[in-house]
DNA sequence: AATTGTAAACTACAAGTGTAGTAATGGAGT
DNA sequence: ACTCCATTACTACACTTGTAGTTTACAATT
């Protein structure tokens, strides 16, 4: 399933807070960007459409959505093409990439290097 | 700097082999996908509208291009949408994605987790 | 029951993207 | 100098995306 950068957005917010309605999730979206009410309800028709989100129920006149993909079933799918385009399907140097720029706290260096150390002993 | 994914896809190549001509690129872009000629001229041709590419010369009436933006810069670029999209800005749990996900060899862990000793002692 | 106002449904549209055809042009070879 | 073909330059077009207005419908309120 391809989505768009917006879209996105939108299952993003679904993913933390659903089951919500298009009002909600407009309100939401409001917060850090101008966006129309009816800007935000076409996105989700057109996720409807796609078949990435589903209607649970209603509250008034207003429809409950749900997501019905899995946050990692699309990062499954998008990750490939990602690491090619911007990495030349490099995968250590992607992993260097994100290592060095972001943000960790102590917690999640353990918790990588534990990883690490379970990728080496699985060979 | 905003590329389309064919234009990373070109891009991807240019800063693999340039400099090179567009005859060359759609010579290697067609080992993976069929397209015609035309197509990836065109797409050069929009890649040197948006600055990411440049005439360095001729070769018979052929134009010799090569990239004048660098991939580490527009993966700089790219990364925090990605993160945010497709792993809710947690960059922790991307990265582990991308360890159990990836291949990687022993060299490549144990570079890794050089990064992450570094990481820590920087704290 | 009539009114009302919100949310849904539908329509619209410009910009960007993938895709490629057609026309023009200028080196290379004769 | 002339022809020819590879390339360039230009044009085209359908689909997607971001964006939002307009119309319709129906739940809630009086």
């Amino acid at each position: 399933m391809k989505l768009s950068e917006f879209e996105l957005d939108v299952m993003q917010l679904l993913w933390q807070r659903e089951p919500c309605t298009a009002a909600q999730l407009h309100e939401h979206l409001s917060q850090t960007k101008k966006v129309a009410y009816t800007t935000v309800k076409t996105i989700v028709d057109r996720l409807e459409q796609k078949g990435a989100v589903e209607r649970v129920g209603q509250q008034g006149k207003a429809i409950i959505y749900r997501s019905c993909v899995a946050q990692s079933t699309l990062s499954d799918q998008a990750t490939p093409g990602f690491m090619q385009r911007f990495f030349g399907g490099d995968s250590r140097s992607l992993i260097a990439h994100f290592i060095q720029q972001e943000e960790l706290n102590e917690d999640d260096i353990a918790y990588l290097q534990s990883l690490l150390k379970d990728k080496k002993q699985a060979k």
